[in-house]
DNA sequence: GACGCTGACTGAACCGGATAAGCTGAGCCA
DNA sequence: TGGCTCAGCTTATCCGGTTCAGTCAGCGTC
């Protein structure tokens, strides 16, 4: 099956490359009733411009990239990044545009890939995935000018544009509601501590709970796994002062935790209270159903989208807030017994 | 920051740019010498091809496209196609073939999107997930010839290349496992009826537990989603002859499930046994860990891609098997209780 | 009726590589 | 020494769009 070209559209038409060219791209230089008569050809036989011959003279590739730098293992299993690359997809794909993915293995080999992506012309801009404090990635982006928006900050993005959602807020909201419910030992299982978002949750735990002056909140570190989360579990659990309430700061690892609780024979919520961040199905499946900070992940990717053909059609770096986590009660938890 | 083209390989190494473009692909014309002069020149001013140049004189446009139709409520939680997307891109970005996705809302969408891609040339050649049962999207990659691979089958498939694995096989033992352990009901909760996949297993289900004589074997069927996992186990739970063990067509229903049984009582694997299909880390994630039917999901992605590079490289479309999955009893399979 | 002006369109030059065809000089042989 | 081959290049053309500089008809104007 042959393709058909623009040059074919125009010979059917009866006027040059060019004029078919202003015609598709609704540019002034050919009267209205050509311009119809131009589309009605390319739709008739199925004309679409090759997004090669596109990209080479237009100098744009018409499609973003998203490099993904989570070990393979932990990827899979959280649904933050499907639900990202939903959103993110349905804006791109409503303005043509491709999303062009890339696994990596660590910072090195993201840089690498952007600085190849660059040097190929294959993206016209980036969106960066978890932040980190002091991250190689943001002057490495700016020295080479590729048009990148950052998802996550507030803070350490350089010059690039970024889009944050206020977790400092939504962490201190929670902690306040488990400290109504009458909680005094609350405990904190965190992600990776070099992650940007990580250390902003850490912040505003310490300062709310230094504030209600609850003096045995712990946090402990974990790295988002399942295994992880259910070892640091077991930890807090077994120690003399064992928390009431526990924050995860993703739904995998609460789920982990709510499953080593029943395994040491306590009853969620009545001995322990869970609150997982980042509401997914998940969260629903297990019993009981967890408490939860969600957000619109799907909106989160599309806003971020939005942000960077921003970026890229020229507008200047910007950092738009997208919505806080709002917490969501279910039935993990409840007044710490004995209360 | 201005990016080097081949004229700039070209006139610092002091030769043309065709000798350039020889170089650079390997091929006869250029002397060995003069090749690593080349190659050491463009190295060093951090010269690559343009993707969009070389898509459009070597009409080949270096990446390939996957096209994701699931809706996006059930997309984030199988830990599945992340799985098989982070084997995929391993494969592709080994050869240095780029990922185009996309996510589509159902099989016209995604036609329409085979379509542009092939006339915009965007890629090479797609893989093809979640094969349903004269699918229609079979004839339209056959009438548009554009290079792909289905994920699945086997049958079904028309001309296409495919890879498969044999869930038949893997149904049948994990059945046989459950009849030895002592089980007569065995219950199945499936995925969407006109699923490839559903129909292949539904029908070795049917075959098995007419072999073993296991008359109250009963299959229902479901959507994927732990909602739907959940109620089809309450049902089941709540009929009057209940099965004392079920088997579930994904581990986000077989974890819903769990949940459902233990919120009606039921202890597992004491009063209930549960196996789930696609053995993540989610199913080591509940307690009692869940007995699953694993493979390498991104081994399977790899081997896709690397079966789609070669018909792109113009190899005839071959049926490959990948392998077989397999049984990993854990925790929630046990003898029916009062054997 | 010569002039300028505008809208509608054409022709040709690009974009940055791949590649077929042409050229050149060294090496070899008769 | 002339003729031939062939490795090792160069040159020119092409891929399929975009875009800029013209061309030209038609119209109003003084």
């Amino acid at each position: 099956m042959k393709r058909p070209t623009i040059a074919d559209v125009a010979q059917r038409a009866g006027v040059s490359k060019g004029a078919v060219s202003y015609a598709l791209n609704g540019q002034p230089g050919v009267s209205e009733a050509t311009r119809q008569r131009i589309l009605a050809v390319a739709t008739e036989i199925g004309f679409s411009r090759s997004s090669a011959a596109r990209a080479l003279s237009a100098a744009t590739a018409g499609a973003i990239g998203l490099a993904l730098c989570r070990p393979a293992r932990t990827l899979g299993v959280e649904p933050f990044f499907m639900a990202l690359i939903s959103g993110v997809e349905a804006e791109l794909s409503a303005r043509s545009y491709a999303l062009t993915l890339q696994v990596v293995a660590d910072h090195d080999a993201e840089i690498a890939v952007y600085r190849r992506w660059w040097g190929e012309r294959r993206v016209d801009g980036v969106l960066v995935c978890d932040l980190r404090t002091d991250d190689r990635r943001i002057p490495a982006l700016e020295q080479l000018q590729l048009p990148a928006v950052v998802i996550g900050g507030p803070g350490g993005t350089g010059d690039l544009a970024s889009v944050w959602s206020d977790d400092a807020a939504a962490l201190t909201e929670t902690v306040e509601y488990l400290a109504a419910l009458g909680h005094r030992r609350i405990a904190r299982v965190a992600g990776l501590p070099d992650l940007r978002h990580t250390e902003i949750r850490t912040d505003a735990f310490t300062a709310v709970c230094q504030r209600l002056d609850l003096v045995d909140a712990v946090t402990v570190w974990s790295d988002y796994t399942g295994e992880e989360g259910g070892r640091a579990t077991r930890r807090l659990l077994s120690s003399a002062q064992r928390p009431t309430a526990v924050i995860y700061d993703n739904d995998v690892m609460a789920i982990a935790g709510l499953s080593v609780a029943q395994e040491m024979g306590l009853t969620v919520p009545g001995d322990l209270s869970i609150v997982a961040w980042d509401d997914s199905p998940l969260c629903r499946l297990v019993h009981p159903p967890l408490t939860a900070l969600g957000r619109d992940i799907a909106a989160y990717g599309a806003h971020a989208a939005r942000q960077l053909l921003a970026v890229v059609a020229g507008q200047p770096a910007g950092r738009v807030q997208d919505e806080t986590p709002h917490l969501t009660p279910r039935g993990s938890t409840a007044p710490p017994r004995g209360r």
